[in-house]
DNA sequence: AAAGTTCAGTGACTTTAGTCATGTATTTTA
DNA sequence: TAAAATACATGACTAAAGTCACTGAACTTT
């Protein structure tokens, strides 16, 4: 689907760092290394679709993936972004189930891709990297169970302000209480991570701009009071 | 807190046919059997809080538990509801965290109790069991996937209709198209898994019930029209 | 069996957020 | 660079669901 790019050994890769290979037996890294496709994606682009079989795992060198579903009303709710050091699609892999969402390129992207036998091959065989990726997909749920606790019993307006703070862990450059969101997510894409309908976030955010909480630079989202944002994405603000 | 009752040891435990252990080596039940604590709960006891570590994991043998969270705004966001075979804790226990949820008993339960060093000991000796487990887990992922997409971008009338129905699969007896949920929970709780206000949940199950989709009896609903409430419970009914 | 407590149900009202319509920027593409 | 396509923005309206207040029913407790 995209143009294969001369392949950066895994053993030399500098997002390994930051994912659940980092500290893979050499042996094991190896056998990824050898087997996986090294691509580069557009903007737009899809890795997959939901409802079809997995056949490998996706891992994100560099860009930004969105993975979602898309709802019966035919809008997409945003589950999770993926960056630098994350997996796509590996647990739909390993349930031996269909895709549960879909995922496509948010920013362009390079992505590595282990051939399913390959991956699950290491996994029974790397016993310190299953406990690693069993524990991560613990923590993931309770983060699950925080968003689903927050969809049901929050108002958009905290569930903006929640989702605006979190990006600023993930995106944000400069630090401190003013933070520019590094992440170009269109109006409708915010709406979808938010749950709720394009023209609320447009409006929220142009109330967050006039109450000093951010400030709008094109399309660039700048966090001036990160506390007031939480203040606000907590019931009692 | 609560009565220990003499033990069933796990190998002769019919609960187990339905939980992750049903293929457990024989040497790790044994492990297991000999260390674990049975114990005999009553509705609205506690199994344990949210932000406390927990010691070990809950394996529900009769009865039924509630995995909740609670909101900022005071409510009660129900997780998922656990039953005979069900593992209640485990996650945030492999996630080497304080619990994310509070569990409490909601339908009398015999419970056993299996301490922390001897569950992680078991999980990683026995490879098949970790398999399995992490199998489950990633299987688990999907299906809190959908419940965020369901709680974002459908309406409350649509999440009610499919949690009866959900509640109908896992607690419906007489089956087909008339069912009744063998299942005593009061209209708050059912708010709680929809994530609704208590009087919307009374409002659209008499709602319900006028349009003959379901019927009341006492504390007990009767699904009437499974189908009616399928085509409800999607997006275009 | 009386009193207390929890639970179910209803009405009135308010707030929130979704939808539709339309207009203006801002990118893309031809 | 003009045209087309997206994306952003705003107003008006509607519908959905939350809140508050109260009543009556059904359990518990003593």
């Amino acid at each position: 689907m995209s143009n294969p790019v001369k392949s950066t050994p895994c053993e030399l890769c500098l997002s390994r760092k930051f994912s659940m290979f980092s500290d893979l037996a050499e042996e094991h890294l190896c056998t990824i290394s050898d087997s996986k496709n090294f691509i580069s994606h557009k903007k737009g682009q899809i890795l997959y679709y939901e409802n079809t079989k997995p056949l490998g795992v996706f891992c994100v060198n560099s860009g930004v993936v969105k993975i979602f579903k898309t709802a019966s009303n035919g809008k997409e709710q945003i589950i999770r972004l993926a960056k630098k050091g994350d997996f796509v699609g590996y647990t739909s892999l390993i349930g031996e189930e269909a895709y549960t969402t879909s995922a496509t390129i948010v920013e362009d992207a390079s992505i590595c891709f282990v051939p399913k036998e390959v991956f699950l091959k290491v996994l029974a065989e790397d016993n310190n990297f299953h406990r690693r990726l069993t524990q991560a997909l613990c923590q993931d749920m309770g983060v699950m169970e925080n968003k689903l606790t927050d969809a049901t019993q929050k108002s958009i307006r905290e569930r903006l302000a929640l989702a605006l703070l979190k990006l600023g862990d993930g995106y944000g450059v400069d630090g401190g209480d003013k933070q520019r969101l590094d992440i170009a997510l269109t109006r409708e894409e915010i709406a979808g991570i938010v749950g709720t309908a394009t023209e609320t976030v447009i409006r929220l955010l142009s109330e967050f701009k006039k109450d000093k909480l951010i400030d709008l630079q094109g399309k660039k989202i700048i966090l001036l009071d990160r506390k007031g944002l939480a203040r606000l994405s907590d019931f009692y603000g």
